[in-house]
DNA sequence: GTCGTCAAAATACTATACGAAATAGTATTT
DNA sequence: AAATACTATTTCGTATAGTATTTTGACGAC
């Protein structure tokens, strides 16, 4: 199906192609359209999303500073990598160098705008957990990260803000997850194991830690307890650590 | 096979334009070649470099990612603005979360060949005494920007060391330089403040504030002394934020 | 003189085709 | 079997044409 004029029904078309490619580009990666590690064949995709090359080599060039592809000169473009155990523990102590740091600020320069942005994304995480169990991973994925994220924002740092947003946690742990469940249709033995994945990281079902983990971060932010939100969003990170690393070993083995 | 015959007299060409654009590219904006917030036009841009939009566009497109590029759809490229006040401070904030830790974590884990590494920066920033000043700036920023991230990289944490080079400090705090050099031609007012804010910065001439906190910091890292690296980091980074900030400020006004 | 309107020029963006050069794979010769 | 030569594929860069959007600047109304 090479008919160009496919993409238009996709959505609300941007003027700029590069972007809307750009973007497009990021979504295959991010499900594993585009297994990790795979080649990128500019001609290729040009072809598949019903554009031209240009926006295409545009779009690659900046998702290789984002670290989401790699280029070898002359030999083209690939995705990255799952995560090696390594860079998963750099990822999280990079995290815990910055986040606590960032809920400690939002504490102390809090505001009501602040402060409604936060109920609003609590809001959100509770709805959330209406959705079926495979919605519900995407959707707590992106709980988690505009979560976060805000907290970094509402902190004031634009450096701050920006590093956190470069680093694509959340992408990088969806990437993770889906690699794990992908193994989990090879291999039925795994099942156990994804399950966990999923229940530890996210504690869906009655858990729910995520949730009260974040809960107790917004309070102690909201209150201006700026010693309180940095234990509490360091707890968090901490645990989210320990519950996460065991399977990132298993799928790096 | 025919014996390739090298275009000698251009230097070692890359074979990949792109990549040797971007580099220029970055030069130019680094020595306000482009002004700061001044607009990139491609065509123009092609036509000055000799090469055709292609390798443009995917250098722009990378360059904006890093910061040093703004794009505005369907308005075309520009380069960002000097750093505000408050970026400035960001930054060093943010540098203040970092790098003291990463010197504490090599302080842990140095080894030799990080010793060598340490002492050939050391070496080289003392050798750069011997240039004339307006090369010893050049040279002292270079050294600097080197030596920050090889105690980041000698830390062995990945994501510190790529979020620590995405901030391009020592590029912004060049433009800073450049932009104060350039109002001391309009204004001779403006003459001292200029003078001061190289010396304050990098201490040339006698002081060589700088050199020595280098120093110090080196000299930690490698006996081993993980909280004095961190607190050497520390009150170096504090002492460059306290002496560069009224510069800053003074430009920005 | 100020403001808005509108056509024309400039520029950004996309499409497409072609060619040079490097890599990778295959076949041939020594 | 190893080295060499050849072919195919792919990347990378160029050139050019065409479309879409912004900017400019002139003109006229108030």
């Amino acid at each position: 199906m090479p008919r160009k004029v496919q993409p238009v029904a996709t959505g609300p078309k941007r003027s700029v192609l590069s972007d809307e490619t750009y973007d497009m580009v990021k979504e295959m990666i991010l499900t594993h359209e585009i297994a990790p590690g795979a080649k990128v064949n500019i001609d290729a995709l040009a072809l598949k999303l019903g554009v031209s090359q240009t926006p295409i080599r545009e779009a690659l060039a900046r998702l290789e500073s984002d670290g989401l592809i790699a280029k070898e000169a002359l030999k083209g473009y690939s995705t990255t990598k799952l995560l090696t155990v390594k860079q998963f523990n750099d990822l999280f102590q990079f995290r815990l160098l910055i986040e606590p740091w960032a809920a400690e600020q939002s504490a102390k320069k809090i505001d009501a705008v602040g402060i409604a942005a936060l109920d609003a994304e609590m809001q959100s995480a509770k709805t959330a957990l209406k959705l079926s169990e495979s919605e519900q991973v995407q959707a707590f994925i992106e709980h988690d990260a505009r979560f976060h994220s805000l907290i970094t924002r509402i902190s004031g740092n634009e450096s701050v803000t920006e590093s956190f947003e470069r680093t694509h946690c959340h992408l990088h742990l969806f990437r993770l997850f889906l690699a794990a469940q992908s193994q989990l249709l090879d291999d039925k033995s795994k099942d156990k194991f994804v399950q966990d994945l999923f229940y530890r990281y996210y504690q869906t079902g009655s858990g729910q830690l995520t949730i009260k983990e974040h809960e107790a971060i917004k309070s102690a932010i909201c209150a201006g307890d700026d010693k309180g939100a940095k234990t509490a969003m360091q707890k968090h990170i901490q645990s989210s650590l320990d519950r996460f690393s065991p399977a990132a070993k298993e799928l790096n083995k």
